[in-house]
DNA sequence: GTTGCAAACGCAAATTATTCGCATTTGCAA
DNA sequence: TTGCAAATGCGAATAATTTGCGTTTGCAAC
């Protein structure tokens, strides 16, 4: 049934469907926190669906460039992805155990029409990062 | 009167003052947009004022680290420094010439604020960065 | 079901931004 | 002027991502 879906939204997407592209797929969709494409690699691994770390790489791009994914450069390192439903999505990072949370709800949509106003920019999207520490972090160094 | 208060800023910090650093600080202050690390080293190179990169990226991450410039990772791959007089900066880049421009003010303050109490956050800082299209580009592009 | 071929994959090497080690130089305080 | 910690220059190291290329695979036509 996941399955099913999956090459269903490869098909109506013109994404050729292959064993590693719903493997990839099927994982970012599980997941309930942005991944890194190192994160997918060893993941993969750990269920003995061993690929090439290019490959993932590749993946995401196709993924990315069909907007079935938003790519997120929220560090200076490792990029995340993440599936996107409806709509794009903000994050919220610790700075003390690097968990990621996204946010669904945008805050700025209005600010950015007078922004496209003002700048005479066409502004196609944006990207909005929180840093902070979360409460688990706070307690443990209280 | 320039180098002056240059120095003075640097005492203020605890700073070392050096020629190097200086000649990095100066050109931030000059610059009306953001630049990458390269950047300086080219201008300063045209300057016949040559400094080893890895010189430069030391630096900036000194001015990082003492509040005077912001760094920003808006693209996928090289950061942009800048000076900060007041308060943070946001961006906004055009997606076909790579133009950046900083934005000084900063609407999602309240946001924040909602969202700490919403999340048990402690947010320290966040970063926005808008993509689009610049009028100039949309011009040549018709 | 075969076949053919473009597209995708795996692997290793290349690229690129940034950092690091270490020998040399320099700013500043005594 | 001297001494020394801190800063610089250089080249090598790192780390994430991309690319080249030979091999494999999905899928469409037969």
């Amino acid at each position: 049934m996941e399955s099913k879906s999956c090459k269903e939204i490869f098909k109506k997407n013109d994404i050729k469907a292959t064993k590693q592209r719903e493997l990839v797929f099927q994982l970012l969709t599980d997941s309930d926190v942005p991944l890194t494409a190192e994160e997918i690699y060893v993941k993969l691994m750990e269920k003995e669906k061993n690929m090439s770390l290019s490959t993932i790489y590749r993946i995401l791009d196709v993924f990315v460039s069909k907007g079935l994914v938003q790519k997120s450069n929220i560090t200076n390192n490792k990029a995340v992805y993440e599936v996107l439903g409806m709509g794009h999505k903000h994050h919220i990072i610790c700075i003390s155990c690097g968990k990621i949370i996204a946010l669904d709800h945008c805050p700025i949509q209005e600010y950015e029409k007078a922004l496209e106003r003002e700048t005479e920019f066409n502004i196609t999207s944006h990207k909005l990062v929180f840093f902070g520490y979360c409460s688990e972090c706070r307690k443990k160094s209280e």
